[in-house]
RNA sequence: CGCGGGGUAGGGUAACGGUAACCCGUCAGGCUCAUAACCUGAAAAUUGCCGGUUCGAUUCCGGCCCCCGCAA
């Protein structure tokens, strides 16, 4: 490995999709100098207590791993301290799940940076990949931006604009935008620390945020817009899942969409799991459970 | 010990203290110009594994393995 020394910079992250980032970002030759990362939390069903997939990462690639509950004295000062004397020029956050408050994102020379999956200021917010699959937002992008004090808000740096043919489902959207967004990112990596990118004032007027969804977003309505439950089912594949109740052996329960498909104006369901069975074929299903739309 | 559901013929479901039913599929025959349609018939399940209760368990109880929903 011929590290750039002159790219230096620590990245912060906490889902799938920093991993993707990280991930990019080490085959184009950039590995952070330290990652920092949330807490281990219970998973699963056991509530067993998990390190997140970041951490993984950073063990893996024996990369110093820091994870911080909260940014109190302490944490501040185990940043500054890795972060001064020109060992780390700018952080980079890629889904971190939390807000970084202008304590830790003034700490480096060159600020932080931040890979956001939407053509900002359109889609701000937790879930601009979900909302742009729901409104079928067809010219979407990646966008690299300074983080200051309000959410998803900073001077933009750099914009890729990509155009969807049709919609896949948010995992494979998510992974696909988390690359673009990381080569966007180290293309443009040296000349930021450089100085040498001029960033550009957001146009507030025209923002949109998104929300983070609930459970109860996923409820399927068949006498509704196919085109649209079709969307929803993507957007929603890994989370909350598009759902949907009948009646079976005296007991309501509930069957989850898996695998959908959209073609000549069809929705076409391809897989479902019902509760308190395994994943099976839609047509299985229906047989079984005497289902019929 | 977070809560809960489930493992029954090739696939999906049902039933119930007295050895298992239905749908699809498979095979054979029939009807049709023909068919993935329709009719008739057949093959196919030691009801996840181990132990217990019982005259008798798939059905009740305990343990184990595996799957899944909720919650986080």
């Amino acid at each position: 490995m011929n590290h750039e020394s002159s790219i230096k910079f620590a990245f912060f992250g906490s889902s799938r999709m920093s991993v993707v980032v990280l991930e990019e970002l080490k085959t184009a030759g950039l590995t952070p100098i330290f990652v920092v990362t949330t807490p281990d939390k219970p998973q699963g069903r056991k509530l067993v207590l998990t390190p997140n997939v970041v951490k993984t990462w950073a063990i893996s690639n024996r990369v110093h791993v820091f994870d911080f509950g909260k940014f109190d004295k302490v944490a501040i000062d185990s940043l500054s301290k890795e972060t001064t004397g020109g060992s780390v020029s700018v952080f980079i956050v890629a889904s971190y799940g939390k807000i970084l408050p202008s304590s830790v994102i003034n700490i480096p020379p060159r600020k932080t940076l931040n890979i956001h999956p939407s053509l900002l200021p359109k889609y701000r917010g937790p879930s601009p990949l979900q909302q742009a699959i729901l409104d079928d937002t067809k010219r979407t992008g990646v966008t690299i931006m300074r983080i200051d004090e309000q959410m998803d808000h900073g001077p933009i740096v750099a914009q890729k604009e990509i155009i969807m043919n049709e919609w896949p489902v948010y995992e494979d959207f998510e992974e696909m935008m988390a690359k673009e967004g990381a080569h966007l990112l180290a293309s443009i990596l040296p000349e930021w620390i450089a100085g040498k990118l001029p960033e550009m004032e957001q146009d507030h007027s025209k923002a949109t945020t998104t929300r983070k969804f609930i459970k109860e977003d996923g409820l399927i309505d068949f006498t509704g817009d196919q085109y649209k439950n079709f969307r929803k089912i993507q957007a929603f594949h890994e989370w909350p899942q598009s759902y949907f109740f009948i009646d079976h052996a005296s007991r309501k329960i509930r069957i989850k969409i898996t695998s959908a498909s959209f073609t000549n104006g069809k929705l076409e369901i391809i897989k479902v799991i019902p509760e308190g069975s395994s994943e099976i074929s839609f047509s299985d299903f229906q047989k079984g459970y005497k289902f019929s739309l």
